[in-house]
DNA sequence: CGGACAAGCTGA
DNA sequence: CAGCTTGTCCGG
């Protein structure tokens, strides 16, 4: 006898990415769509989700056990957008939305509380959108403007920040605010039961919330929200579709926004943006004493001022690199070896000088003043600390993305980008070779450059209160990013990205993904045959279609051949 | 993914 | 030809 009521359901097991039927018994009757489930499959048991009800047409197995809940029914149509958007099973987006331990039962969420008055004086109401920010502004006006102008619709708040200790920061002031807020990080179930605001870092783009009244996401291009890891999906792209769905508003904070945010759109701007950016102090390296060590006399001066402060950290030295250094200057002028044609910096080849894509091999001497003796000028973590400590006679921490996160730190730190989850304030930043930013080959390159000395003001604080600087010791003092820092005004910038980004059509002026892993080049070949352009590069293939949508496509209207096969869609 | 089952290989 | 390895298929 075939069961009255089947459900179709997807398993935990990745490859296996299509859906089965099984029957549902009085014990299991209740299933929902999108609960997480134990069903017999193939001889195994395995956890899967419901993802619909179906028409038992034929003798179906019974489902073994409803396990607990799972994202919401209104979830699940994102998340099979999100598997096509980014080329991937759904049951990565599905284990995204759901619980790390089983939850059989759910809260009752409360309503979204008025703020009270004093509260109230302090929220921002702006236009929803991108909104272009120094990086010293406080988000919260803009999150209880937010907030206000969403109370009154169904549904959650969603507040993405960068980083989950930003997250649990926030968290705590929004409380502090009366606002009744559930953490991305382990408070699945409020969130699964309609919380008025959750807040989170990427994964909270993913929230298991029934319905979405508004999304603020915070520095909307910083490269944390997009996964490394295949599915590459990204926390913006994902609200945006989000936000569409549930007919939400979304507000998106950036320092300078890249192409992708900014996409023609008119951005405003909170008010007296350069006064919020920090003091920038340059130092032409190409003009100071070749007996300096790698920090020059006015970084010193700025140092020594610093540790007279009562920071407890007073002084951070950044160096993007890791590692032994590579790119090399003249001993004598100071200048630094660049290529002719694409002007990144050059590497030793065997005797010779070129670029990392070998445009020009030439031999080993200033192009500016013909001095045959070159040295080494970028160097690594360890060195560089070793040579500060020096310098400054002071003990000195190393931070990187390896170090040990409990650690106290001396007044002096030293270390990677990884210092801005480390230190929340210090009297002066040091940027050791600023040119590692401006030279990368990296189309978004000068952005990063920015961003990383907006990042550096959140611990110097801004040109208006005037409490630190940030030191950029380069060789290029003359570049339009730095004379953009010095101004506060990245309008020029922002406006070339987008051009370079039509001409070269990246995102979103054009689609692209990239394939690797050992069954790329049949997938790439099959895909030669579509709409879409293939080429090779060094880590597999570059697809390149004419938007996001044909490329969407074209990856879906090409089988996978068997084989390991990662395509990370950008 | 991982179990089932078939076909292929080996050694006494 | 039993016993084991290797490969392909398929799941409700």
């Amino acid at each position: 006898m075939t069961a009255l009521r089947a459900v179709r359901v997807i398993t935990e097991v990745a490859a296996v990415d299509r859906p089965f039927d099984y029957a549902l018994t009085e014990a299991t009757g209740h299933c929902g769509v999108g609960d997480r489930v134990r069903i017999d499959f193939n001889h195994r048991s395995v956890r899967g989700w419901v993802v619909g009800e179906v028409e038992p047409d034929r003798e179906l197995k019974p489902l073994t056990k409803w396990l607990g809940y799972g994202p919401p029914p209104s979830l699940l149509e994102l998340l099979t957008w999100a598997s096509e958007r980014w080329c991937s099973p759904l049951s990565r987006f599905l284990i995204s939305s759901s619980p790390k331990r089983l939850i059989t039962q759910l809260p009752d969420a409360p309503r979204a509380a008025a703020l009270s008055d004093s509260v109230s004086k302090g929220a921002l109401c702006l236009e929803s959108g991108v909104i272009q920010t120094a990086p010293t502004t406080d988000p919260l006006p803009l999150i209880l403007g937010a907030y206000e102008s969403t109370r009154e619709r169904e549904g959650s708040l969603l507040v993405l920040v960068p980083t989950e200790a930003w997250a649990s920061r926030l968290r705590g002031r929004l409380e502090q605010r009366g606002c009744a807020v559930a953490s991305h990080e382990n408070e699945w179930d409020r969130m699964r039961a309609g919380w008025p605001v959750v807040v989170g870092s990427r994964g909270a783009a993913l929230a298991p919330v029934p319905k979405v009244a508004g999304a603020v996401i915070i520095d909307a291009d910083d490269e944390s929200y997009r996964s490394e890891s295949a599915p590459t999906w990204d926390a913006l792209s994902m609200l945006r579709e989000r936000c569409r769905r549930d007919d939400a508003p979304l507000w998106a904070t950036s320092m300078i926004p890249s192409p992708v945010l900014a996409n023609d759109e008119d951005c405003e701007k909170v008010s007296d943006v350069a006064q919020g950016w920090p003091r920038i102090q340059v130092v032409d390296r190409r003009n100071s004493d070749p007996r300096d060590g790698v920090l020059s006399r006015s970084a010193l001066d700025a140092a020594h001022r610093a540790l007279r402060g009562d920071e407890s950290v007073a002084v951070v030295v950044v160096l993007q690199r890791l590692g032994t250094g590579r790119l090399f200057a003249c001993r004598s002028c100071g200048e630094l070896a660049r290529c002719s044609q694409c002007g990144q910096g050059e590497e030793e080849v065997g005797t010779q000088l070129a670029c990392r894509d070998r445009h020009e091999l030439r031999a080993n001497f200033c192009r500016s003043c013909g001095a045959t003796n070159l040295k080494r000028v970028r160097v690594g973590v360890t060195t560089l600390a070793r040579d500060v400590a020096a310098q400054l006679s002071q003990a000195v921490s190393e931070v990187t993305s390896a170090s040990d996160a409990a650690v106290t730190l001396h007044r002096v730190v030293v270390g990677t980008e990884a210092v801005w989850q480390r230190v929340r304030r210090c009297g002066v930043v040091i940027f050791v070779d600023f040119d590692q930013y401006l030279l990368a080959p990296r189309e978004s390159s000068r952005r990063s450059a920015i961003t990383a000395v907006g990042k550096a003001g959140r611990l110097v604080g801004s040109r208006r209160d005037a409490r630190g600087d940030v030191v950029l010791q380069t060789r290029r003092g003359d570049d339009p990013v730095i004379r953009a820092l010095e101004q506060g005004d990245f309008d020029a910038i922002v406006s070339d990205d987008i051009a370079t980004a039509k001409l070269l059509a990246l995102p979103p002026y054009g689609g692209v993904a990239t394939i690797s892993g050992e069954a790329a080049e049949e997938f790439a070949s099959l895909l030669g045959q579509s709409s879409v352009s293939v080429y090779q590069v060094p880590e597999g293939f570059v697809v390149r279609a004419r938007d996001v949508d044909a490329l969407t496509l074209a990856l879906r209207s090409v089988s996978r051949p068997a084989g390991k096969l990662r395509v990370a869609v950008q």
